[in-house]
DNA sequence: GAGCGAGCGTTTGTATACAAGGTAAAGTAC
DNA sequence: GTACTTTACCTTGTATACAAACGCTCGCTC
């Protein structure tokens, strides 16, 4: 693999799981020793998750990353609702039958075959495979790519923000009413669909997280 | 400016106006040479613009300008009605109302003060400026952003295919009908009324150039 | 004692040299 | 004549060396 994407993998994983805290510095010297690529590939591997938005520039230019604030998950969830609501209406639109039914079952029986995942990450699997099948579904290349950015701030605020059994189960139930939606080709119901359980999620999230204001 | 900046802004710059056609390879060491700038920095430019979309990698890694068919342009309007609607509720509930009287004045009586352009990219403009009130009015960092990338495209899309008197007139009333619902903080309305526009705008788009379908 | 300025050091920005990969073309064998 | 293989060139990927800019600190002056 280039040494780019190795870089820009790497640096993505450790911020996106908090291995890196908001506001660390990214000196290019120091993190190219430590990831033991040169500059050169290091620099795109920045320039990438910067236009991302998951690293800014500092003063003096230097790279640090992105914090997340209270504000931020809200405006990230202002785009989520934008994107994904739009997304589950094209995907109501042109879905393939199967792969919903499929998803469908998986949910109501909480199983998925092919994760080697643990059992604790489950849900999380099974909910990003619906959101994958819907960015599929939608069929829009440029709704996709808008969503896969997207996907990597809310991996951050995952981490942020547990949930407890009650609402994974009510999550559930929220899904599989999308996934009906879609499979009916009902275009605003899909979308309303996706709103609830969107703005419910983040109610969960906003609730976990209170004592601590701003990060 | 630093060179890697310059080379950004030029490429961008040319594939927006079509100086760079659709599939156009831009080989390094040509177009760093043609630049003036070294191959480092033009490859930090390059990454940029296949981040934004407006390049893509081809085979054997060649980095060449994106093409714009029928259906891109139609998934662009997809992708563009999910965020504008969405910037457009948001700009009503946050809105500073003195900035959207004075568009008002200006979308009735077709003036643009500051403007140094010329008569015909007028109503451009005042539209510009009027996407730019609603981006800035919503005050989300991550629609934002999205919406940046966004314009890239459109604004490649609007140089092959011309409006005519008729529907540049119709256009301003639409916009006026946007600009009233964002005053009047009405955010369903300023959606919808959104939603109308870019309907109609992309039906004029599309009766102008029927001719050739694949571009 | 405080504020301004100059110089040094560390940082990022750029260029170039080198390496590796992939593609195309040409030649040979079937 | 066609298909496959091999080789050579051209392209991109990486590393390193150099330059410039910024910040910080120390010293001088008011």
């Amino acid at each position: 693999m280039r040494a780019s994407e190795t870089a820009y993998q790497l640096l993505r994983d450790e911020i996106i799981q908090w291995k890196l805290e908001p506001g660390t510095p990214l000196g290019e010297v120091e993190t190219s020793l430590r990831l033991g690529v040169s500059r050169t590939p290091l620099r795109e591997a920045l320039s990438r998750l910067i236009a991302e938005g998951l690293v800014r520039t500092g003063p003096g230019r230097t790279a640090v990353v992105t914090s997340l604030s209270l504000r931020d998950i809200v405006e990230l969830f202002e785009l989520r609702e934008a994107l994904e609501t739009q997304a589950a209406r094209l995907a109501a639109r042109r879905r393939e039958p199967s792969v919903f039914e499929a998803l469908r079952a998986e949910f109501l029986t909480g199983s998925r075959d092919a994760s080697g995942a643990s059992a604790e990450d489950r849900p999380y699997d099974l909910a990003d495979a619906l959101d994958v099948a819907i960015d599929e579904a939608a069929g829009s290349v440029y709704l996709q790519g808008a969503l896969r950015d997207l996907r990597g701030h809310l991996a951050r605020v995952r981490r942020s923000a547990h949930s407890n059994a009650d609402r994974l189960a009510r999550a559930t139930s929220e899904h599989v009413l999308i996934v009906d939606a879609i499979l009916a080709q009902d275009e605003a119901l899909a979308a309303s669909a996706t709103s609830v359980h969107l703005h419910n999620s983040l109610a969960n999230i906003l609730a976990s997280l209170p004592p601590e204001a701003a990060r």
